[in-house]
DNA sequence: TAGGGCACGC
DNA sequence: GACGTACGTGCCCTAG
């Protein structure tokens, strides 16, 4: 091996994390994990390996309690302040770091790091490598030679102080040697080394200067200068004997890793956006999003058509349609590509609309076509005048359905994800934000039909991933259909009484003008209401209200807490109605004004199908499954939201209780069944059932309180979610829950049996067969372990209740085709369809509406479905 | 431009 | 014993 340098870097694990804990604010991300330690490792572990680019690196750990230097001096490191529990939850996300990063890590029982290091340096230098050692510890410098720099932290963590022999020299005037010496002449607080008792560094170095080694100065302490001096060393001869040996890091530790074990590897991006993610980290994400754009790409063939031939295109292609914009609705149409056989051909849109050959084949059924995303596909084509017709693949469903936990972000992460070629991020072919723009027309093409050919490449990879999960019929009879479904419902769009939504908002306004100088009138002056920071000074500082809550950044000024201080000032109220009508007036009025389409004064939302991990939809664009209901100023929004045609009405029908009948059906239990086949209010049969009284005796509040717990149960909350929603203690809170499982034993059965499933499994399921990976569910941390365990409990209850009304919705869209109805379905919000009809549609409606959603499934106890139908979707209440 | 705080729905 | 605790979307504000 010679020629070619290598460089060895080896990192003292603990002692870095340490420097980053103390160094850094303790950081914590959503999940209530702490991430100092681990953010300042990171950003340290990048710096070096720009800096110093190793060929070689480990980083060492600390093994244990006990190491060999115990049984030397049994009080070695005593009177160490014990690892701070916030630091000790983040060594294990270190060592994730450090796999993602494919970054060898090591630790050896009864032996610290140093002494891996100093064993493998050593080493290192034998066989030629040049080595950086990194730490916080003074006492590695001793390992410094003309091949061995140690470099040691200074102040934070990013400045490092560089020790090489002639570093030493400059600043101890000793050799690298010598630093041992002069540890057991002076000893070392931190370690609880001793040392000569009254040594400091300066004697220390002056008695080494003079005599050389430690051994030396004490068999020549009579030529020692001072009295004093002299009778210390006499005395601590032995304790100065064993000090040296305690700071003497050993150099050959039976460690078993071989140097060339220890080449540095390819960062795993996939493994390493994951943690990132997890851990908060936006700006290291973004960071990674440009190393990864160094991936090699091969070039494809394709070739660009101005129009198709008959037999060009074959019975069964892969499709794919470039857009300009998320929005499928409005954006752009940039080119269609179509993988065909062995060949990948690009049309532009216009020349695609012209051809009366490629429509013919778009709108054949009988062609099975392969794509990246169906619904918008469909959407694209329809506003190019055909209906896209025998979709029998969708890559982004399937690797939604195979894993909903890898974000769905781009084509380009789904291809690597299922083993593809590499694909260019759309980011990285148009840019972002304000530089965003359209390519060449050859990078463009190239760019377009790779996705066509690559959809070809993986398509089978997943649809054995299907099958083995037992998913493909989730997939291909339920997710991609409703693909269609959804996709007409948002093409259909629902309309919108624009003068209604106006007039509402010139009356907010008013009454917002209102309340806002009555609030500048109490408090004295004028202020932004909309700035929680602004609004903290005002009510906790100026008005001296007191302070129950603080966030991150100040004092709470969340609503929960206002109704706390509604008592004590008279402008709290005020200002609670003031962000009620603010939220009304910015994101409803103003909002839904923004998008709706002024050829049509139709709103066309966006239901994102590939998104939560439970397999609800969400809506963008406006988001319209959350229009106000609870309040009535709300309410009165839907007043706005009306029949696209004359003599018209909406109609919407809701599961009743959907979730807790499928826990009834998955748990089988008695008593909730039970509820539920007498038809009975189920909060009502709850609080008999919890409180143990006849259902004549149960009062509003235990009502209540069962209420709050069945909500509870469906989301998945704490029992301090449940405290904070009643406004109890957590023990009060807890109790509840307790009493709640007492009182149906067989979901506190289905509770325990699907955590230990999840453990077993490393997932939960539902009904239908779609997964969620919970690999939380074995964390040692308390927090992620808890968080993974009510989510193991509530995903097969809401996922279910979500397959359900899917497969409602599929089955209501063919029955409104086969009876012929002019009825549209226009939106799902969870629990509830809405649909908008001709009057004399509403009595047929009334029959099949209910029994298609009712009908779905078969569980063990009915459902039911309750519906009305009004002028607006205010009246269908 | 990103993130925090807040509020809406289920 | 920790230490924070359904999800998703969108608004406004603030700091960079």
């Amino acid at each position: 091996m010679i020629g070619l340098s290598k460089k060895l870097m080896l990192i003292d694990g603990n002692s870095i994390a340490y420097r980053a804990f103390f160094a850094l604010p303790l950081l914590n991300n959503d999940k209530g994990i702490h991430t100092n330690a681990i953010y300042g490792f990171t950003t340290m572990l990048m710096k070096l390996l720009d800096e110093e680019k190793p060929t070689h690196l480990m980083v060492a750990f600390d093994a244990g309690k006990t190491t060999f230097r115990h049984k030397t001096f049994e009080d070695y490191k005593g009177g160490r302040q014990k690892t701070p529990p916030e630091l000790s939850e983040q060594f294990p996300f270190i060592r994730d770091l450090l796999d993602a990063h494919n970054i060898k890590y090591y630790e050896l029982d009864q032996y610290e790091a140093d002494d891996i290091i100093g064993t493998l340096s050593t080493q290192a230098e034998k066989d030629g490598f040049e080595t950086v050692v990194i730490s916080g510890d003074k006492d590695l410098t001793q390992l410094a030679s003309e091949k061995i720099r140690v470099d040691i932290t200074k102040k934070g963590i990013t400045d490092l102080e560089k020790y090489t022999p002639s570093h030493i020299e400059e600043k101890y005037g000793l050799t690298p040697d010598q630093i041992i010496d002069m540890k057991g002449l002076m000893g070392d607080s931190s370690d609880n080394i001793p040392g000569v008792p009254g040594v400091g560094e300066k004697t220390a170095i002056k008695l080494l200067k003079q005599f050389g080694t430690l051994e030396n100065v004490l068999n020549s302490i009579d030529e020692v200068s001072g009295k004093k001096l002299k009778e210390k060393l006499e005395e601590n001869k032995q304790l100065a004997e064993m000090s040296k040996k305690l700071a003497t890091i050993t150099r050959t530790a039976p460690v078993t890793v071989k140097l060339d074990e220890l080449e540095k590897q390819e960062v795993n991006y996939d493994k390493l956006t994951k943690l990132y993610k997890e851990l908060g980290f936006n700006s290291l994400l973004d960071k990674l999003d440009g190393e990864e754009e160094e991936i090699e790409l091969k070039d494809i063939e394709w070739e660009e058509v101005t129009d198709f031939k008959d037999g060009d295109l074959p019975s069964h292609a892969e499709l794919y349609v470039e857009l300009y914009d998320v929005n499928y609705h409005t954006a752009d149409i940039l080119g269609i590509s179509v993988h065909a056989d062995k060949k990948t051909y690009f049309i532009s849109p216009e020349n695609a609309a012209k051809s009366e050959v490629f429509k013919k084949w778009i709108e054949d059924e009988n062609v099975t076509k392969s794509v990246y995303d169906a619904k918008e596909s469909i959407v694209a084509f329809d506003r190019l005048g055909m209906h896209l017709k025998g979709i029998d693949f969708d890559l982004l469903i399937a690797s939604y359905v195979i894993d909903a936990s890898e974000a769905a972000d781009d084509f380009a992460s789904i291809a690597k994800r299922h083993g593809a070629d590499a694909v260019p991020t759309d980011e990285s072919v148009y840019g972002k934000g304000a530089k965003k723009k359209v390519p060449e027309k050859n990078e463009l093409m190239q760019h377009t039909a790779r996705k066509a050919a690559t959809i070809h490449a993986i398509k089978e990879t997943c649809i054995s991933a299907l099958e083995k999960n037992e998913q493909l019929e989730l997939f291909e009879k339920l997710e991609l259909p409703l693909a269609a479904v959804l996709a007409e419902m948002e093409r259909t769009g629902v309309q919108v009484d624009i003068d209604r939504l106006k007039d509402m908002g010139v009356e907010l306004k008013k009454k917002l003008e209102e309340i806002q100088s009555d609030i500048y009138r109490i408090a004295g002056e004028e202020f932004n209401i909309n700035s929680p920071k602004q609004l903290g000074v005002i009510l906790f500082e100026n008005l001296k209200l007191p302070v129950l809550k603080k966030t991150k950044t100040g004092y709470s000024t969340s609503a929960d807490i206002l109704e706390k201080l509604k008592p004590e000032h008279e402008i709290i109220e005020h200002i609670l109605l003031f962000r009620q009508l603010g939220k009304l007036q910015s994101t409803y009025i103003e909002g839904l004004l923004k998008v709706i389409h002024d050829d049509s004064n139709k709103i066309h939302t966006r239901y994102n199908q590939v998104l939560t991990q439970t397999g609800r939809l969400s809506s963008t664009d406006p988001n319209l499954q959350n229009i106000p209901i609870r309040l009535e100023e709300g309410r009165k929004i839907r007043q706005a939201f009306v029949p696209s045609e004359k003599e018209w009405v909406m109609f919407a029908a809701d599961y009743s209780q959907i979730e807790l009948r499928v826990l009834a059906h998955i748990s089988d239990d008695e008593g909730l069944k039970e509820a539920f086949h007498k038809g009975m209010d189920v909060h009502t049969k709850t609080a008999m059932d919890v409180f143990g009284v006849a259902k004549e005796n149960v009062t509003s509040g235990m009502r209540r309180h069962a209420k709050a717990v069945n909500f509870g149960i469906v989301y998945g909350i704490s029992d301090y979610g449940l405290s904070q929603s009643l406004d109890i203690t957590r023990k009060e809170a807890a109790d509840f829950i307790k009493k709640y499982l007492d009182s149906y034993p067989k979901v506190k059965e289905y509770m325990d049996d699907i955590i230990h499933e999840a453990k077993q499994k490393g997932y939960v399921e539902t009904l239908l067969h779609r997964r969620r990976y919970i690999p939380e569910i074995t964390s040692r941390n308390f927090n992620l372990r808890g968080f993974a365990e009510r989510t193991a409990m509530n995903t097969p209850i809401q996922g279910t209740a979500a397959d359900i009304i899917k497969k409602a919705m599929i089955e209501m869209a063919e029955r409104l085709k086969a009876e012929n109805l002019q009825t549209r379905m226009l939106l799902q919000v969870h629990d509830e369809l809405i649909f908008e009809c001709p009057k004399d549609e509403i009595e047929k409606l009334e029959q099949i509406v209910p029994e298609v959603m009712e009908s779905a499934v078969e569980l063990s106890v009915p459902l039911k479905v309750d519906y009305s139908y009004g002028s607006t979707w205010y009246d269908a209440k």
